[in-house]
RNA sequence: GCUGCUGUAGCUCAGUGGUAGAGCGCGUCAUUGGUAAUGACGAGGUCGGGAGUUCAAUUCUCCCUAGCAGCACCA
């Protein structure tokens, strides 16, 4: 016999319906106009089919379009189970795989049909085609369970050889459910679903792009075709964000880096940076910063070779693992013919390899081992600005973002176990004072022991407890700093505390980062002489803030929009005379911002005030100092800041003290 | 490294089986103009590199190389 099941409303009123009723039904109930915004339902908390009945009694919400996180999640599973459809409705023979909602959108991953070469981006309008159309024909997507072998059989006997792979390994006791999508396609999916591809707003979806994706993500495994697209509930919101793609790309660093003049990258030395005198001023400025920060913070400096002979990075583990990604060359002088410049072919067997420096611990740990070192001396930081290379893959290149040659604020400290907790507190406050300089607000998230490791299980333990502690004692283990745990994430000698910053536009960068090991110290046998008179070994912290200049330098021009603060301007002031006339005052007002010791240049070329106002704002030059005849008989200057409309007229000695005032970096600032 | 796309003047980009074009920039001249482009004239290209097909290749094919998007990688 049918009983009657309580459906508790968000409201607090209950409701009583007959079993095998659904969440659609509840909202018939109500009334017609929720009936058609319903789009989903949560039950008793979990985000359900909205045609899906109730198992029992239950609390129920019903999901409309308002609430957009959840909406917005579900259209976006939509679009990609309709973008597979579409596929494979135009190409029949294409496998499909998997196609999960993202950030901004959803992407499928398919297979091109045997014989015929992957999707391109040239097949995306047909398939965007095809999707309007099985979104207009409003297919009901229906729920339906199934067993086991029979999602297999029926896999394997489509020619789905990944669905069925996938299939066989989903966990024992897990349901599988199907969705079809009308009576005539039908996918593998732990749902839930909109109630029908109608729910979808045609115009709001758009793919993006086709890439390459391996299999389960395992480079070992064959190479689908990801079809990205980006979806929203509605065409404003497609067109918002298409808007904010556009604005981030008028923000990237390659392109601000060209227009600004500060570096350039060319294929003879792909994957290491030209710096131009502009972008090197900014590298300076940030150079200089970061040595205050770390002479204040008890940091030593040291500079320590680029080349070492193999034998130390074999001791230190680097070679055997890293060797593919490392720069190495013979120790020998080749013969090199003067006339043609070709070098003999001649391979030294008996000669020893160099390897260009990957990282700088090694040489650390032998500027730490030389001498005794007692107790009493710890800690030891010993910073460098270290210039490395990494044979990057090819693919993974980018602008500054990933090069070949970088140079990292790097430091090693090496300290007692005793003094690793307040150790890493310390360097946490560091971190924070320089972020806090540059206006970024962050992220700490810990990384914790990979598969694939060095060392015990308790050393793991210990080390992961260190770092966790220095962060709950720097106030840092919640929510307002993202506290996260990462598990697998750490490096294969250490957890790993990384901070990632939040630029103007939320895009994350992780940039900073402290590791406690005590493998380093153990290979390459590093000792310091305790209290007791015996040996002992140190724990190496390895850490840096920016990270590398190189990155760090990409980032702020995109944080910024290139318009970076005043102290770290390349330029801070052009000074532009209105007539010819002016150019004796301008240079002498030119002269002053120097002795000033302000960055500045002047524009004395004969062209009008407007155009030297727009070229200068569009190279991102904090002020422009505009200097006419009434200028120069009243000995002030006309500042035109960046962004701003308005001038200041302000007698040229004032200028100038506002000018330096405002340029003195932050941490001097404070002082 | 893998998949897809791209490489034409300093930059942004058009174009073609018969050895090339625009805008900006650059140079010269005129103009001395008060806050986002003054005008005229001019110079500038082995069409990424190599091989092939062809009477003829910047254009078509293949290989290499670099870049772009993503994947994988990131000590």
């Amino acid at each position: 016999m049918s009983e009657l099941l309580k459906i508790s409303l968000p409201d607090g009123s209950v409701r009583e319906m007959p079993e095998g009723s659904t969440p659609a039904d509840v909202a018939a109930a109500i009334g017609p106009g929720l009936a058609k915004a319903a789009i989903a339902a949560k039950v008793d908390g979990e985000l359900r089919d909205i045609g899906r009945p109730f198992d029992g009694d239950a609390e129920l919400a019903l999901v409309t379009n308002r609430d957009e996180e959840e909406a917005l999640e579900l259209a976006r599973h939509d679009f990609a189970h309709v973008l597979a459809e579409a596929v494979q409705a135009l190409w029949p023979g294409t496998q499909i795989t998997f196609g999960p909602a993202t950030d901004d959108g959803f992407y499928y991953d398919v297979m091109a049909p045997e014989g015929r070469d992957p999707f391109g981006m040239d097949d995306l309008p047909a398939i965007e085609e095809k999707m309007r159309e099985i979104i207009k024909a409003d297919k009901p997507l229906r729920r339906e369970a199934w067993s086991r072998q029979a999602l297999i059989d029926k896999w394997q006997a489509e020619g789905e050889s990944f669905k069925a792979e996938w299939a066989a390994e989903l966990p024992e006791g897990e349901e599988l459910t199907v969705y079809w999508s009308g009576d005539d396609w039908m996918d593998m999916c732990r749902g839930p679903h909109l109630p029908s591809t109608g729910k979808l707003d045609p115009q709001a979806f758009k793919l993006m792009r086709v890439a390459g994706a391996y299999w389960r993500g395992d480079q070992a495994n064959a190479q689908l075709t990801r079809i990205y697209g980006t979806g929203w509930l509605n065409k404003k919101q497609l067109n918002a964000h298409l808007h904010r793609l556009e604005e981030a790309g008028k923000r990237d660093h390659r392109k601000l880096g060209r227009e600004m003049d500060l570096f350039h990258l060319q294929e003879e030395a792909h994957g290491s940076v030209f710096w131009h005198p502009k972008g090197y001023k900014i590298w300076r400025e940030l150079e200089a910063y970061m040595r205050r920060k770390m002479d204040g913070g008890g940091y030593r400096e040291i500079k320590t070779p680029q080349l070492m002979d193999v034998r130390q990075w074999t001791q230190s583990g680097h070679w055997g693992k890293y060797a593919e990604n490392m720069f190495a060359v013979p120790d020998i002088v080749p013969d090199v013919d003067e006339e043609s410049g070709a070098a003999s072919p001649k391979v030294a067997n008996d000669a020893d390899w160099m390897a260009i420096k990957p990282m700088n611990c090694p040489a650390h740990v032998l500027v730490f081992k030389q001498g005794i070192t007692s107790y009493r001396d710890l800690p030891i930081r010993l910073g460098e600005m270290g210039c490395c290379h990494r044979n990057e893959p090819h693919g993974a290149l980018h602008g500054l973002m990933r090069v070949r040659q970088f140079t990292q604020d790097d430091a090693h400290i090496f300290c007692t176990e005793d003094q690793v907790v307040e150790e890493v507190r310390k360097f946490c406050k560091l971190a924070d004072e320089v972020y806090s300089d540059f206006g970024f607000k962050y992220h700490v998230k810990l990384a914790l022991r990979p598969e694939k490791r060095f060392g015990s299980d308790a050393d793991w333990d210990k080390a992961e407890q260190e770092l966790r502690d220095a962060v709950a004692e720097a106030g840092m283990d919640n929510e307002d700093y993202g506290w996260e745990e990462l598990p697998g994430e750490g490096a294969f000698y250490a957890p790993k505390l990384e901070w990632h910053l939040t630029d103007a536009i939320g895009r994350t960068w992780q940039v900073g980062t402290i590791q406690g090991d005590r493998v380093l110290p153990e290979r390459l046998d590093a000792t310091y002489v305790g209290e007791d008179g015996g040996r002992h070994r140190p724990v190496m912290l390895h850490r840096a803030i920016f990270g590398s200049y190189e990155r760090f330098i990409g980032i702020l021009i995109e944080h910024f929009a290139g318009k970076v603060p005043l102290w770290l301007a390349p330029t801070q002031a052009v000074v532009a005379p209105i007539v010819s006339d002016i150019d004796g005052y301008a240079s002498e007002v030119l002269a002053k911002l120097e002795a000033a010791g302000l960055r500045a240049e002047s524009d004395l070329r004969n062209e009008k005030i407007n155009y030297k106002v727009r070229e200068h704002s569009l190279k991102k030059v904090p002020h422009l100092l505009v200097v006419g005849k009434r200028e120069q008989e009243e000995g002030t200057v006309a500042i035109r800041t960046l962004g701003e409309k308005d001038q200041q007229v302000l007698p040229l000695d004032d200028a100038i003290a506002m000018l330096k005032a405002n340029a003195t970096p932050p941490d001097l600032r404070r002082a």
